[in-house]
DNA sequence: GTCTATAACGGGATAGAC
DNA sequence: GTCTATCCCGTTATAGAC
């Protein structure tokens, strides 16, 4: 076995990139084949599936990389808040301000996402996962902390979306801004906790 | 001239929920066709541009349809925060509570957004600029209005995101509930003007 | 204005040699 | 495991009759 021109972790890198540059519908087997350097047939030797199955294979990989590059460093014993900040750092540099899109963004917009349900579901589910366990540890209410997390993902998709729409990177930069403040702030005491 | 069976305007709604539902890329031609009960012929004869040009079209009649239900009401001379809840109102009927795709992300996720940048930059504008407009009459400054605007907009097109990732609604009606508290609430007076 | 028919192309996927 | 060659299908778009 000759050592391969890429390993299987970079192909799927490149693949990312692929996928959250031209989405799931616009990414065609020949622009997967150029960006890999293999043929056709050679991609269908390592996801027989074909395309859905690379693009499920870009999201577990996706995964592997959230789960060391955010999420483990949340399981530290650093401050909430600094592991809040660690966390915007991450995000911040992921989606490169604002100008690369999100890869579940994309997946979910293909022509039928419900190829992808289950696997989105689970990784808004972690993230948002990862957001409420901080805002537990700093002392929310479980509730709450779960709306925090769920209103982080929410602004960054948005952000993105409204980024890509307007091509004015500001507007994710701001909502950075405005995270690290409002993520873990303590519960209004009046009214219905919120 | 016998009556045609659809007017325009009945045409662009169709083709509205159509792209709303598939996306730019996913609805095909047979599908427009279908819609619209319009052989595809006919669609080139009222659209020469043919795919494109009927999107811009669509994006033409969402910009109109949104200014006599939104935009015009918000010219009224009811109080801000009466007309906000309307607005959040249109806007939740006209996503169905988050069920429901917006137009303009899923164009912002076509295979070359870049045709419709700048419909979709002019959109997203005059989205956010109402809202600021309401902020100034409420008596915001400009550049917290401005943010506001770009607020509610982005938590509205990220809640759509991750409704449609999760299968969740809950999550857009949080945010639509949480809107109406906060996009006009008075600017913090201490640190920078936020 | 609308139709039927078809062109021209690119898509995903496969066969089989090496 | 990778390649070349090919298949089949759906796509956008056009031609020309009515």
């Amino acid at each position: 076995m000759p050592a391969p021109l890429l390993t299987k972790d970079e192909m799927l890198a490149r693949l990312m990139d692929l996928f959250r540059e031209k989405g799931f519908d616009g990414a065609s087997l020949s622009d997967i084949s150029e960006s890999t350097g293999l043929g056709k047939s050679s991609l269908y030797h390592h996801f027989p599936n074909g395309k859905q199955e690379i693009a499920l294979g870009v999201l577990a990989y996706l995964g592997s990389q959230l789960e060391q590059a955010v999420f483990e460093p949340m399981r530290s014993s650093d401050t909430p808040s600094r592991k809040l900040n660690r966390m915007l750092d991450a995000i911040d540099g992921f989606y490169e301000g604002g100008r690369k899109a999100c890869l579940l963004e994309r997946l979910c917009a293909s022509v039928d996402a419900s190829r992808f349900r289950r696997a989105l579901g689970r990784a808004f589910e972690t993230w948002i996962g990862a957001v409420e366990t901080l805002g537990v540890e700093s002392g929310l209410p479980r509730a709450v902390a779960r709306h925090r997390g769920e209103d982080l993902v929410v602004r960054i998709e948005g952000a993105l979306v409204v980024c890509a729409g307007t091509g004015n990177t500001s507007v994710f930069a701001r909502t950075i801004r405005d995270l690290r403040e409002s993520v873990l702030m303590p519960a209004r005491s009046s009214r219905k906790a919120n």
